[in-house]
DNA sequence: CAATATAGGACCGTTTTAGTCTTATTTGCG
DNA sequence: CGCAAATAAGACTAAAACGGTCCTATATTG
């Protein structure tokens, strides 16, 4: 599907939400309430942060949850890793049933990894900072891209 | 989960080993045997990619499908379109409930979209015959590793 | 002690995915 | 012509993932 989960999608939400006043504590209730997401379910992904450490929470009676770190230092790549139960990997591997005839399954595996790393690195170069900004954060979508194989990309952009 | 399907890691590896000999047919069954998948599914992949014009196909007694175009003119970001049910995106929309305060859910949500492009722009700059090499596809040795630096990185992608 | 908050995890319904199967259609050949 | 080989299309099933809810435990404040 290549998708990033709805809870993913949540957390970039709450986190630069509580980035906009990094100094005091939000609630659940108070998140859920001004973000109109259901309480449950913030507090699911704010454990499942909280678990890897990007955000620190205060239990008791005025209790809550606040970033870890300043939103500059948080790159998308921390929230996708904490929110998506698998690991990180475009596939699981391109030869699962044994060896394929002459490597060339594990040629593919070799270079979706490649492939993977590259968008990864995509995501790692955003900050939550970055994604407050009203202005879209600058990606260049064929910064990498065009290196690789120039003349596939001519030929895409044409048709497309 | 952020990840391809396992149809679209066959189709891969099963266009790729057709790359081979553009200029024969192969049949569903001959695929499945050198490849070791299941017959079904490989015919599955392939009916997908035929009705995408990744593959043609000829019925009959000595049928069999081919590539339609030249490997280096088929992009990795062809295949999962091809492959993967739902319409490329990261995201579906990160504000899905009405309107959240201050808008900051649709910052949020243009900036996936941003991403998503640049996500987009390294698949499509891979060609078939980019994954059939030995060595790894140059898709930019990630520089990016670390944490951090986001702020640096996107100061200095230009805007698309 | 009581109220308020998070922590952890179990639980369930829905959707998606992977894979199989059935039926129809096309083509080659004796 | 008629049979065999092959794809086309789609229905169907089983399993896994996802989204969401709920329950119980624990910590903090006053």
């Amino acid at each position: 599907m290549l998708r990033v989960s709805k809870l993913t999608d949540y957390g970039t939400l709450v986190m630069s939400h509580m980035a906009g006043s990094p100094d005091r504590l939000f609630s659940v209730t108070e998140l859920a309430g001004t973000l109109r997401l259901n309480t449950p379910t913030v507090s699911k992904v704010l454990k499942a942060l909280g678990r890897h450490n990007l955000v620190t929470s205060v239990r008791g009676t005025r209790g809550g949850y606040a970033l870890a770190r300043p939103a500059g230092t948080i790159s998308v790549a921390e929230i996708v890793d904490a929110l998506e139960e698998q690991p990180f990997g475009l596939t699981e591997c391109s030869a699962l049933s044994g060896t394929c005839d002459l490597e060339s399954g594990c040629r593919i595996r070799a270079n979706w990894q490649r492939i993977n790393t590259a968008v990864r690195g995509v995501l790692n170069g955003i900050s939550l900072a970055d994604m407050m900004q009203p202005a879209p954060v600058a990606v260049r979508p064929s910064s990498i891209a065009t290196r690789v194989a120039p003349r596939v990309i001519a030929d895409k952009l044409k048709t497309q």
